[in-house]
DNA sequence: TTTATAAATGAACGTTCATTCACTTATCTT
DNA sequence: AAGATAAGTGAATGAACGTTCATTTATAAA
């Protein structure tokens, strides 16, 4: 037996990533990718199916990741506005340094292979944000809302200032930084809306 | 000389949209958009330089469309409060009622051929609410706030509603619909958001 | 050291792609 | 009615696509 490269994974992973953030989804192939990872078209069939089970695996494992990074510190006992707080900056954190995994998994999220790692994702959310809410919710930090209410509220807006981090200029045709002012201004405003009066 | 048929053009429109939101960016061709619209391949040509012009273009007419109708009945010297309702109502009508066009849009704007598409409408959307905005604030019905801030908390959470709208089952696995209840509360909270204290 | 086994490969497959071209067709101008 | 012009076409192009296959290579077990 011969055992697999790990690193020939690894790269593989990286270069799908990276080709589709650079030339988009329809510009990605499979002899491009064996090309930019150093190996053979051929290998990849080893390890993935098809083109379309390598792009949607290897989307469910960043995003797995980067929720995962999301919910470092987390706890469901913790107050609403720390909760919200936490998982504001992890995200923050994890988007400014892992930008090519982020832009990544946002294109898969729009094109026609995310229904599954949407199932996963959602299912993950839910089990670990479900009982946080609640929890807000019975002590009275937190207005009782439907789902979809909450999380346009809570989660959008921080989307939205890493989507104008991520466009090279913004509005104004500047470049915008994602600094911890903003996200802090944005995150108060957030959490006024949320609270019950 | 011959008259364009005004109606082949309305044909290539409509199926480009169609099929991009159907199979997907990856999986729309030239000869199967000619074979959908009902003419020869070599005729696109006539109408656009090439695939990608004949997206971005569709695109970007989309979206003026998309804006001229969300701005139907808008005047910046409204105060904020119903401005930002006429906006929010405006723009629902809009997505249920041309679901492709809105969906078609998403899955360009997140490709990357949408820098020509963003560049345009951000410059109409800074030309029209830009003056509604200084207004707003003038007033003292609106906090001054950086643009990003602004556009974070003043329309993300109501694309996030379409977004939940769009997609076939949401958080509790349950059919989504983007009622007017749901409108109302969503912008009541970011209407809190932004008002002064 | 030998053997078994799965990793890994480069070249090739048939298919589909975007685009072109020689040609026909319809309609406006005269 | 004739001529001019651009719309419109079906078939064909080479390139690139996803995937397979016969073969080689590396290594764990014996």
């Amino acid at each position: 037996m011969r055992a697999r490269d790990e690193n020939k994974i690894l790269a593989i992973r990286e270069k799908t990533m990276a080709l589709i953030v650079s030339e988009g989804l329809d510009g990605f192939s499979m002899n491009k990718l064996a090309k930019a990872a150093g190996i053979s078209p051929a290998t990849l069939y080893i390890y993935y199916k098809d083109k379309e089970d390598l792009i949607v695996q290897t989307c469910i494992q960043a995003s797995l990741e980067m929720m995962s990074e999301s919910l470092k510190g987390f706890d469901p006992t913790m107050s609403f506005a720390e909760g919200l707080a936490l998982q504001w900056f992890n995200r923050a954190k994890y988007f400014t340094q892992h930008q090519n995994e982020v832009e990544f998994v946002e294109k898969i999220r729009y094109s026609n292979l995310y229904e599954k790692p949407r199932q996963i994702i959602t299912q993950h959310f839910r089990e670990t944000l479900g009982p946080f809410v609640q929890n807000a919710i019975a002590r009275k930090e937190l207005m009782p809302l439907p789902f979809e209410v909450y999380w346009s509220i809570a989660f959008a807006p921080l989307y939205q200032l890493i989507k104008f981090h991520t466009q090279t200029r913004s509005y104004h045709n500047e470049k915008f930084e994602l600094s911890d002012d903003i996200m802090k201004q944005t995150l108060a405003l957030v959490l006024k809306a949320l609270k019950p009066s």
